[in-house]
DNA sequence: GGGAACTCAGATTG
DNA sequence: CCAATCTGAGTTCC
């Protein structure tokens, strides 16, 4: 980085009412501010990395000293035990509540000892006596109907466990042999254990399913009853006629895989199916009027709403299919017309609905974006100055006001001095990258033996500290196990919200467990912490704060694998670490609280400098549509929960509008 | 070495 | 009961 010697490296724009700035706090500010810091700090050198964000006038303050005080230096983290009361669940699904006692306590043997009790099984065949649906708290009436609770945990149940079947597969742990489709396998797992919603068949809306909501497998959509087939692009429904059987198209999969036209952002050309012409040998046959095909033609006379979901092929990395659920529509038009390969093919034109919030139109805005069209509003093109190696943007859609209050866009975590956290600890011996399953890696080993992440760099499992590679370790920087170090994944968007101040969001869809990026800031002395917040200083991260509960992690259970008593999850991580952002910090510092966020943190240690330090890292809790706003709890002070919430001032009313809230946060 | 083409197993529904 | 459907990840090819 140019190290910030110069008086500015971010461009002025002259025309700037510097009244305007008074505040803009982006985060916790709901109240009031004015901020003291309308300057920017001294020319200066800094350190790697740092990339002064100077909009307004030349540096001039001093950036916060950072004291290190030896004699506040937190506990070693293995000792620390959880504070007392850190349990007020407001967990909501029956079942999958409160497991702390045993999810408190660190599992000292690796999972693979555990692994053998599958053997004893009986075939997987059979169906197990327990209805797992009931267990964890799917009524057979939310089986039938959804709920967006119901929906998100379906969904959520369904990808924990693929991420685990994935990170068992990789370490060639399971004793069922290879799956060569966890997402298949987790779908199943769930059908059988009744863990779905959505099973009655309807036109129109499923239930709990919204317009803009992203899935990335065919098998998500499944098993929240959006769409019933995992292959067939057409799902219809058979009513019982008086004196014959009615059958109506009730949702398509437009994966533009047949050469449907997805140019108009309201219409949908779609194919039908059947036809043969995905095989290359096989010259297309023409395709017949019977089952999908048939029902699109019903409803083309009947002209019923039919639920339609784009597939999207991502542009960067082609590997990655998206599914976006669209909305309703009907069909306005068919016709049968020719195919590449010489055969007939069905037609349909369909289109959209009015009134229906956007949800494909959005990834076409996002697209043209990325394509060089310029971006109403658009204040900055990358406010980290080139300290992330993604750029982040600022952007104000609805009011003048041109930029946060100043600070120094700053990567990661500044350290007092001689603070040390934890000793350092010899990396592990892996050429080349970890590889999953090998139990000679050290790394593998403190993370109870598990590789924390799957192959695209997706967390597993929530853990009370993820132990990723430094650089003691001999492997090649690329290894996997090293994902909250690399920096931002998705281009991001700090944004101008209503109400909120500034808020953060990405460009890209995200994927449930994606890093997203850590909390970077100065890490605080403990006991100055106090002092911070009466000074007005509302970018503190605090770890011990009381955080509200929520299941991410597999269910045990449904794992043939692991001991079905053990616990996956662990819940509070009362790891003591302060961090403000004031006058350093990164993107985390714009993401604003809410009751039900998109965005969970995990604690991560690694090594620097011959020190190990933990980091707030933060991981995206679902899949995450593209220009949503990134948002995690910000949780409870310990004394504010001791004294009951509502009493203790200084809190602010909570406008995150979720069905959940709590009413005030802070 | 990187993208395109091919391979292949695979579950639900009707 | 099994055909129809085309995915998603891995492998090979050029």
């Amino acid at each position: 980085m140019e190290g910030g010697t110069r008086q500015n490296s971010v461009p002025l724009h002259g025309s700037i009412d510097k009244s305007r700035i008074l505040d803009v706090k982006p985060l916790k500010s709901l109240i009031p501010f004015f901020s003291m810091s309308s300057q920017a700090p001294p020319p200066g050198q800094y350190p790697t990395g740092f990339s002064p964000f100077f909009p307004f006038g030349a540096p001039r303050q001093t950036p916060t000293e950072v004291t290190p005080n030896a004699a506040s230096i937190p506990t070693p983290i293995r000792v620390y035990s959880s504070p007392p009361g850190a349990g007020d669940s407001s967990s909501t699904m029956e079942g999958f509540s409160d497991q702390r006692t045993s999810g408190k306590k660190k599992r000292r043997s690796p999972k693979s000892s555990s692994a053998k009790s599958s053997l004893a099984k009986p075939k997987k065949t059979q169906e197990p006596p327990v209805d797992l649906g009931v267990l964890v708290g799917i009524t057979p009436a939310q089986k039938e109907d959804g709920s967006r609770e119901v929906v998100n945990f379906v969904l959520m149940a369904f990808d924990a466990l693929r991420r685990r079947l994935c990170q068992l597969e990789g370490a060639k742990k399971l004793s069922l042999g290879p799956i060569k489709r966890a997402d298949l396998k987790a779908c199943n797992t769930l059908m059988t254990k009744g863990i779905r919603t959505n099973m009655r068949k309807r036109i129109g809306s499923a239930p709990g399913v919204e317009i803009g909501d992203i899935f990335f497998f065919r098998a998500e959509m499944c098993v929240v009853g959006l769409h019933a087939h995992f292959m067939g692009g057409i799902d219809a429904l058979h009513i019982r006629g008086e004196f014959e059987e009615e059958t109506l198209a009730v949702s398509i999969v437009s994966s533009g895989e047949y050469d449907d036209d997805a140019e108009d952002i309201d219409v949908i050309t779609y194919t039908g199916q059947g036809g043969n012409f995905f095989k290359k040998d096989k010259h297309a046959i023409d395709q017949k009027l019977k089952r999908g095909n048939l029902a699109m033609d019903r409803s083309s006379r009947q002209l019923n709403e039919i639920r339609v979901i784009r597939g999207i092929r991502d542009d960067v990395n082609p590997n990655l299919k998206v599914y976006v659920y669209d909305g309703l529509y009907k069909i306005q038009d068919s016709w049968i017309g020719k195919a590449k390969g010489g055969g007939d093919v069905f037609k349909y034109k369909l289109v959209r609905m009015p009134g229906q919030p956007s949800a494909y139109s959005v990834w076409k805005s996002v697209q043209k974006w990325k394509s060089g069209t310029s971006r109403i509003g658009l204040i900055l093109a990358d406010i980290s100055n080139g300290a992330e190696n993604i750029p982040v943007s600022l952007v104000n859609e609805v009011d003048n006001v041109k930029a946060p209050t100043y600070f120094n866009y700053f990567h990661s975590l500044r350290h007092p001095k001689s603070f040390s956290l934890m000793q350092p600890s010899n990396g592990c011996t892996c050429t080349k990258s970890c590889v999953p399953g090998d139990s000679n890696c050290s790394c593998i080993r403190r993370n109870e033996g598990d590789f924390p992440y799957i192959g695209n760099g997706v967390l597993v499992s929530r853990m009370q500290l993820v132990h990723e590679c430094g650089p003691t370790c001999q492997c090649f920087p690329n290894c996997k196990n090293r994902v909250s170090q690399t920096g931002l994944k998705h281009p991001m968007e700090v944004f101008k919200t209503k109400d909120r101040g500034w808020g953060l969001r990405s460009l890209d869809p995200i994927r449930s467990g994606t890093f997203i990026c850590e909390y970077a800031g100065e890490v605080v002395d403990r006991a100055k912490v106090s002092q911070l917040v009466r000074e007005g200083n509302e970018y503190v991260f605090d770890t011990t704060r009381i955080y509200g509960q929520f299941k991410w992690n597999y269910e045990p259970r449904l794992l043939e694998e692991v001991n079905p008593n053990e616990s996956s999850e662990h819940y509070a991580m009362p790891y003591p670490l302060t961090i403000s952002a004031k006058n350093f910090g990164n993107v985390a510092r714009f993401m604003n609280h809410s009751c039900s966020p998109n965005v969970f943190w995990q604690p991560v240690v690694y090594e620097e400098n011959n020190q190990s330090y933990v980091h707030v890292a933060f991981f995206a809790l679902r899949h995450i549509p593209p220009m949503t706003e990134l948002t995690y709890d910000y949780g409870v002070a310990r004394s504010d929960h001791a004294e009951g919430i509502r009493a203790v001032k200084g809190r602010k009313k909570c406008l995150c509008r979720s069905s959940k809230c709590r009413g005030s946060y802070g």
